[in-house]
DNA sequence: GTAGCTGTTTGGTCATTGCGAACAATTAAG
DNA sequence: CTTAATTGTTCGCAATGACCAAACAGCTAC
C-alpha cells in the first residue's frame, strides 16, 4: 500500500527548482552566505543566484541580514508541522521523556524518511552524557541501534535499496560495513525485538533500541536509550535496559492513534 | 548597519521558484495533498504541479506517502538550524524555562522576522493554562505583549512599514487597531521597559513581556509570561510579574554572546 | 463493466531562465 | 585620500525549458 520508494523515479524535473534547492542546501551547510560566496560554491552565475535569493526572500524562506542570506525561521514552522504530522510523535515524546527520567540516561526517538533516520526527540536524564545528535539530524540507518531497529522491519529488498543509495560508511571499528553482517544482525533483532549498538556509531557509546510497529507491519519508528559503555555493562545492557525500552515501545504502539 | 527592510524590493524573480514556494505553502496549509488537489488549489496545470513535486521530492523537501505529498522532516533539520542561528536562543530558552518554573505560568520567547513575530520557545509551569501558540508560529506584532515589546524598539518609520504590510487586524475588542493608539502604547513601553497585553490577543488572557536589547540598540527579541486574567490581577500583573520578566530579559542581555 | 476519479506522460510554444558583462556600492590597501 | 579589489545589483540577449492542453494509465466505486 505505502509507496516510499527510495530510488529516484522517472518524470520531468524543474531545473530552476533544482537550483533553488541547491542554494538552500548550501545556505544550510554554511551559516548563510552572500551572493558571491554562493556563486563560487554552486557554479551558478551571480545574476542567477541573486534572482533566486530575491524570490526566496520574497517568499520568506530566506532572510537577508546585511548582505548575507540565511535560512529563515519559516522553516521552524514547517518543521514543527512536519514533526506533528508523524502520527506517534506526541506519545513517543512522552515515553522518551519518561525513559530518560527512569533510567537517568539519554533517550531518543527516530523515524525513517528518504532512506535515512531522523531524530525527532531527545531527552536527557540525570546522568545523561552529551551526545552529538540533535533534533532533525538525518543519519544513516546502518550505524545506530535506532536505525537497525527500523531496518529490521523492512523487507530485504528495501534494505538493499537503502544501502545502494546511502552506502555503509564506517564510523568506528565496530560499525557494520558488510551486507552479510547487517542482515545477520537484523535477523537477530527481529527475534529479540531489540537492537543493540555496541560502539558502532561512536566509540564509548552503547545503545539499546526497540522498534515501534503497527499490527499491519508498518514500521513507525524506534526509541532508544544511550549511554557510556562503562555504565552499559552486559547485565544491565542486555536485560534491564532492553526490557525497559521494549516496554516503552509497546506503550507507544498501543496508545498511538491508529488508522 | 542592518538592513532588514520589510518592503519588497525591486529586481528579478524566478517564476518557477515562486511556483514551488506556493506549492510548499499549500502543502503546509493543508495536511499534504495530491496532485489534483494542488492543481485546483493553485491553478497550475497538473503537469506543472507534478514536475515541481517530483523535483522537491528528489531534493527531499517533500515526502510521498501513497499519492499524497507532504512537507518532509528535512524542514525539522533546517528549522532547528535556523533556531540555533538566533544568537540568544540557548540562553533565552534557559531563562524562559526558569520563568515558567518560578511563576507556574506560561513563559515564551519571540523574535522578529519579516515583520512578524516568531515564537521560538514556550515553557509551561505548574498552573500554566493551555495557550494556542506553538513553536514556529508567526504572528502579527501589534496584538501581543511580545510583539509590542519588539515594536517599541524599532524606529517609527520601520513600525509604519510593518503595519503597512501586515495591517492591524483585531483579535478581541481590546486589540489595538489604530496607529495613534499603538504609538502611544509603544512610548509607554519604552518608558517602563515592559509591555502589557490585556486580553488583546485572546479574551481572558493577559501577558507581560520585556524586550531583549543589545547596547547598540539592536533588538534581539522579547520574553513574556502569560496567564488567565483571574490570576493576573493588577498588583501581581503590573508589579511582581513585570519585574520578574524584566529581570530575566536582563539576564539574557548580559549573558548573550555579544558581537 | 462503465464512469469518474486519481497520477503520469508527452509534444510544442512562448515566456523566462541563466549567462556575460557592465554598473554601483562597499571595503581594503596603498 | 586615492586606488584597487571586493562585494551586490541591473541589463540585454539567446537558447533553454517551464507551462499548458490533451492523451494515457491505474485505481475505486457504483
Amino acid at each position: 500500500m505505502s509507496n516510499p520508494s527510495t530510488s529516484s523515479e522517472g518524470g520531468r524535473r524543474i531545473q530552476a527548482v533544482e537550483t533553488t534547492c541547491e542554494l538552500l542546501d548550501a545556505l544550510r551547510e554554511r551559516d548563510g552566505a552572500g551572493v558571491s560566496e554562493l556563486t563560487r560554491e554552486t557554479g551558478y552565475s551571480k545574476a542567477t543566484v541573486h534572482a533566486h535569493l530575491a524570490t526566496l526572500l520574497e517568499n520568506e524562506f530566506v532572510v537577508k541580514r546585511g548582505n548575507r542570506y540565511e535560512i529563515s525561521l519559516k522553516f521552524v514552522d514547517f518543521g514543527e508541522f512536519a514533526k506533528n504530522s508523524v502520527a506517534i510523535h506526541d506519545i513517543a515524546k512522552q515515553e522518551v521523556d519518561k525513559l530518560a527520567e527512569q533510567t537517568g540516561e539519554v533517550a531518543q526517538f527516530m523515524v525513517e524518511e528518504h532512506g535515512r533516520g531522523v531524530y525527532l526527540h531527545k531527552a536527557r536524564g540525570k546522568n545523561a552524557i552529551r551526545t552529538a545528535s540533535y533534533t532533525g539530524e538525518r543519519k544513516d540507518l546502518h550505524c545506530t541501534a535506532l536505525g537497525k531497529a527500523i531496518l529490521a522491519q523492512f523487507p530485504r529488498e528495501r534494505v538493499e535499496e537503502i544501502i545502494d543509495e546511502h552506502g555503509m560508511a564506517a564510523h568506528t571499528e565496530n560499525t557494520i560495513t558488510t551486507r552479510e553482517e547487517l542482515f545477520d544482525n537484523l535477523e537477530t533483532i527481529r527475534q529479540e525485538n531489540v537492537a543493540y549498538d555496541d560502539e558502532e556509531a561512536l566509540s564509548g557509546l552503547r545503545c539499546v533500541a526497540a522498534p515501534i510497529v503497527y499490527k499491519n507491519g508498518d514500521i513507525q519508528g524506534a526509541i532508544s536509550i544511550s549511554g557510556p559503555t562503562s555504565r552499559f555493562k552486559d547485565e544491565r545492557f542486555r536485560d534491564e535496559l532492553a526490557e525497559v525500552v521494549r516496554g516503552a515501545a509497546n506503550v507507544i504502539e498501543v496508545n498511538s492513534t491508529q488508522v
